[in-house]
DNA sequence: TCTTGACTTGGACTGCGTCCATCGTAGGAT
DNA sequence: ATCCTACGATGGACGCAGTCCAAGTCAAGA
């Protein structure tokens, strides 16, 4: 939706070709793509788009908050664009693929002052890891 | 501790003095270390001790459960020898410190079924992010 | 003590991401 | 409508974390 350029134009971007395609790809389905993979959704629509534009426009967005950076193992981060409603992520430990799920808690309730050691403690990840319905019978 | 060191041999470990040294030091100090700083404590008793080996005996003592995989975010993986008892991590984002805490409740309990999708859920990792004391200041 | 295959080595390689010097252009100023 | 200029794009070099592999070494059973 325009919504989200309508915000960053709000919030002084300059509005170039290639951030309104970055933008466009993210709002799209509402998958958890690599940067990779949003490079190669980009590209589509506008060739030319270089590697590192993709990699900066990604990191403005998420220190915008609007898209939140998933790190699911060893490999690529991921980039979820559903930033608005907070989530957590249900990853299959067989084939990987993530789904964003509701807890009844804010997880940040659950860790006593005593347990913070002086920190400022601003967010909490949870990530539940299990099989995924097909993995199961495999 | 040399419990560690029997539970390996108990397990069909050839023991070698490389996997001894790199025990010894995850038993030391219960730090989060990456994979290199503990190539760097082996070398201090081991010089010739290569990172191919660090890499593999630390991948076996995770797969074997001695250890846990600490993936803090886009930075080294840290390894956790505090493998037998369930915590959480507290990571800074400043300096990429990490220490265990332990949240009030198990953090399984707040996934409810319908938030489920079919998954057969087994863990639940919690990631706390804020700023150490010293980070504040900076 | 001998034998053997599990283990180690180090260097090349990959994947993911960052940096930087240079070029291009969005958008305010005139 | 045109000009200016600072912000953004480019792409290639670079760096870090980790993996791979062929060749050499050695722990431990026979």
């Amino acid at each position: 939706m325009s919504d989200l350029l309508e915000r960053l134009r709000g919030r002084g971007w300059r509005m170039t070709s290639q951030r309104r395609v970055v933008a466009q790809v993210l709002d799209g389905d509402h998958v958890h793509l690599t940067a990779d993979e949003v490079h190669a959704r980009a590209a589509e629509r506008l060739p030319e788009i270089s590697r590192a534009t993709v990699y900066n426009t990604l990191g403005e967005l998420v220190s915008l908050g609007e898209v939140i950076e998933v790190a699911t193992d060893g490999r690529a981060k991921r980039y979820d664009p559903n930033a608005h409603r907070p989530h957590q992520h249900l990853v299959c430990s067989g084939c990987g693929t993530v789904r964003d799920v509701h807890p009844a808690r804010d997880p940040l309730a659950d860790l006593p002052s005593e347990e913070r050691f002086g920190f400022t403690v601003s967010t909490a990840e949870v990530t539940y890891r299990g099989l995924c319905p097909s993995c199961l019978l495999a």
